[in-house]
DNA sequence: ATTTACTCTATCGGATAAGTAGACTACTGT
DNA sequence: ACAGTAGTCTACTTATCCGATAGAGTAAAT
């Protein structure tokens, strides 16, 4: 289950992709574009600043903008940093790998054999998705061109 | 994540597809061989029973066995029961779809986008590993022949 | 009748998710 | 220099759920 944390991360981060770079976009605007708790967007953003994601600019005329080109930002950053690894089970986890204490022989369990399939699939689609080519996708889904920068 | 319950049951099923069918085991047995917390594993059986996945046989040499062959059990069943839906977002579920309320346009939505992918590269995994599929696997892995019947 | 083993309800501690509050700091335009 | 603007940070609340345990009850077999 995605959190909420993750999803509004994604949303905000879209719609920032979807901003012209250089223009800062502020906490409230964007909760209010996203339909997004104001304060709780600000935690995200602020952890999504620390990770290194974005930047921030104080004061008038301030608020929040990409920190690298949209197509350089990947789902699975995103979703790992608010929920942990992708994998249903530790021990099919890449990055964050943990063996069961019930398991004696790993590689002889059929729920790490199913699950690894399944953490491998879902690293594939969302390591695989950067901001812009889900941008693109959602974009042509509108019938609207994307707009030239 | 998985819950454990899911897991534990995939494992109880597995051990259980693996045993002479007819050939009731116990929940001590079961829980002892899979490292499982006994009285945990109770409720957990008690609800495979309920969804028609085991049978059981009270007093001196009962215990729980299958109820359908190990080819028509379904991965994607259990983790359903226990776990709730395979989507990461109730949007992208087939089985439980629900809106999002702060989501005025699905079709043109990141997030729901790229999750419905997840879901469907995860329901074609676990939908299309059964018990009997899978413990093949594992007996290969353990570089032994699958026990005739 | 007694033993064996599943059935069912209740309970509990701890963790986590989602969201809120409020004080603080830093930048910027005039 | 100094408002006023906007991000930064810490703490807290509240609700829900997970994993696990306890114990009384029921049904079957010998």
């Amino acid at each position: 289950m995605l959190s909420k944390k993750a999803k509004y991360a994604i949303k905000a981060l879209l719609a920032l992709a979807d901003q012209n770079r250089e223009e800062p976009m502020r906490i409230a605007d964007l909760a209010r574009a996203e339909q997004i708790p104001p304060k709780f967007l600000e935690l995200i953003l602020l952890g999504l600043k620390n990770q290194g994601l974005l930047r921030s600019r104080k004061g008038k005329g301030g608020g929040y903008l990409l920190a690298r080109d949209p197509s350089e930002i990947y789902l699975g950053q995103i979703v790992r940093m608010f929920d942990g690894p992708l994998a249903p089970v530790p021990c099919a986890s890449q990055t964050a790998y943990m063996p069961c204490v019930d398991c004696r022989n790993e590689s002889v369990c059929g729920v790490h054999l199913a699950m690894k399939e399944v953490r491998d699939a879902t690293a594939r689609i969302l390591d695989g998705t950067s901001l812009a080519s889900l941008r693109t996708r959602v974009h042509q889904a509108a019938f609207l061109a994307v707009p030239p920068r």
